[in-house]
RNA sequence: GGCGGCGUGGCCGAGCGGUUAGGCAGGGGCCUGCAAAGCCCUCCACUCCGGUUCGAAUCCGGACGCCGCCUCCA
């Protein structure tokens, strides 16, 4: 079973599932007021990495990612904007699937929307206010965060030194100010739901504890997000669950930053980069290039230089794709050991690559070993020993299918005219009339051509 | 102020005491009519100062620099 570090006791440690076989995962998706950015971009494709590997491996993973469609952003967005929260968060909703579809991110199994929530947070806040862990100020009901033993299990520190760092006190009636707003009450011209408590709407860190435990059940499996959710927002989700009596995620894991220049890309420094505008200009397999060839857990630099380098190293594999005539793997499909070829080389890269993700899912390691077996096929089929070369490839393809990383083995479709003036360059090769033949590679390249010869003549691709 | 993390070759990025990951870029060679692709070889490292050790990028101490969380954030 793959090992990964738990964010909650800060050790690397096997991923305990609550029932053999089966994962219940859940990753805590968007706020949807905005194009995603690149960090978005991240912590999807890292979440999405480790659902596919964990289905390669045979595991049935239950993966719950939701969207926060009620928010103070969305709710200003609206006003601002003259039109309504469900208008808006319908329309980055719908750009957030685009995105994700591009970036090659499976859909979840679920993807629940807070606002088909409501009734359960009301039920919990009910929970909580029963056992006087919720309190009433004037504008909503908040969690009395003093009330749970471990709070700050998350944080790494104890509720004293948080509360001593608190660096804003924005409401003087809370009785510490690390308690939270459970639920908002109604103002004017807001979204409002009934409650017994008074009706309003609810506050953000609700929201996942209902669907988590509504979709996955008690003690489900694996919590993920960025680290920036660590606290308080995943902190106070633990804190409310395990208030009300409910065992709350086995294992928490957080993804890395993206940085831009050395410091965090976020919405607030202004420094970010969409994911949206990324796609439209560069193959989307390079990002997910780039975030496999480092660390989950790292902070990764993201530039035009890096994505250009995964570019270009995204070429390597094309190449032994279209070498080898690869089958074009995930996408929309889960690859498993079955697409494995048999073959005593197949089998060692993928143990090598299993044995490495399992290490708190070094895909880095993985990855350079993928790259080495990318040299070894070419090498033997150089040599002419194709038997041995032909399954190796198959097993990188598979294992990069595997990551979510498809291959692209099609250089594009070739027009009548092109393929009339490969036809004549061959022609001309094989009368070895050089000039003619360089004559006409140069119209194949002005048409937009990569040109390569190859044992069988003449080969383009776009 | 509290807590946590980081400083690796031209760039990205692994590494967890002994083996100069891997990719991109650069140089040389092989292959090719010439190219391209591919293969082989190669240049270029571990912020600094002490210490532990037969041996340290890796462990310990210190200095400097940087970043994150403690506030909405993936």
């Amino acid at each position: 079973m793959i090992r990964l570090f738990d964010s909650l006791k800060s050790e690397v440690r096997p991923l305990d599932l609550r029932e053999p076989g089966k994962v219940s995962m859940y990753v805590c998706g968007p706020t949807v007021y905005g194009l995603p950015h690149m960090g978005h971009g991240r912590f999807t494709l890292v979440w999405d990495v480790l659902r596919r590997w964990l289905t390669f491996q045979g595991y049935e993973v239950n993966f719950v990612s939701n969207i926060t469609d009620i928010d103070d952003k969305i709710i200003n967005l609206a006003a601002a904007q003259g039109t309504s929260e469900v208008v808006v968060a319908s329309q980055y909703e719908q750009e957030w699937w685009k995105a994700m579809a591009k970036i090659g991110v499976a859909h979840p199994t679920s993807s629940p929307h807070a606002t088909e929530y409501v009734p359960q947070m009301v039920a919990l806040i009910e929970e909580l206010v029963a056992k006087d862990i919720a309190y009433p100020l004037s504008d909503g009901m908040y969690f009395d965060t003093s009330r749970v033993a471990d709070y700050g299990a998350l944080a790494g520190q104890p509720l004293d030194s948080l509360r001593a760092g608190a660096r804003v006190e924005t409401m003087e009636e809370k009785r510490s100010p690390l308690d939270f707003a459970l639920w908002k009450k109604a103002k004017p011209g807001e979204p409002t739901w009934p409650a017994s408590f008074g009706d309003g709407r609810p506050g953000w860190h609700t929201e996942c504890v209902v669907m988590s435990l509504g979709l996955l059940g008690e003690d489900f499996d694996l919590h993920c997000g960025g680290l920036d959710l660590k606290f308080p927002h995943h902190e106070n989700e633990r804190a409310q669950s395990i208030a009300a009596g409910h065992p709350f995620a086995r294992h928490w894991a957080h993804n890395g930053f993206v940085m831009v220049e050395g410091e965090k890309m976020s919405k607030s420094l202004g420094n970010f980069t969409s994911l949206t505008d990324l796609l439209e200009r560069t193959d989307a397999r390079a990002y997910r290039l780039l975030v496999l060839r480092s660390h989950y857990r790292s902070p990764i630099e993201v530039s035009p230089a890096t994505i250009e380098d995964a570019e270009r190293a995204l070429e390597r594999l094309d190449s032994l794709a279209r070498r080898f005539g690869l089958d074009q793997l995930a996408g929309d499909t889960f690859v498993t050991t079955s697409h494995l070829p048999t073959g005593a080389s197949a089998g060692e890269l993928a143990q090598s690559v299993t044995e490495f993700l399992e290490d708190d899912l070094n895909t880095p390691l993985a990855v350079a070993a993928l790259f080495e077996a990318v040299s070894q096929a070419n090498g033997l089929a150089d040599e002419g020993r194709a038997v041995e070369a032909q399954p190796l490839a198959e097993a990188i393809n598979t294992l990069f299918g595997a990551l979510g990383l498809t291959l692209n083995s099609h250089g594009g479709e070739i027009d009548a005219e092109s393929a009339e003036i490969v036809r004549l360059r061959d022609e001309a090769r094989a009368a070895k009339n050089w000039a003619e033949a360089d004559r006409l590679r140069d119209s194949l390249v002005k048409l937009g051509w990569i040109v390569e010869d190859s044992s069988s003549g003449t080969v383009i691709r776009r």
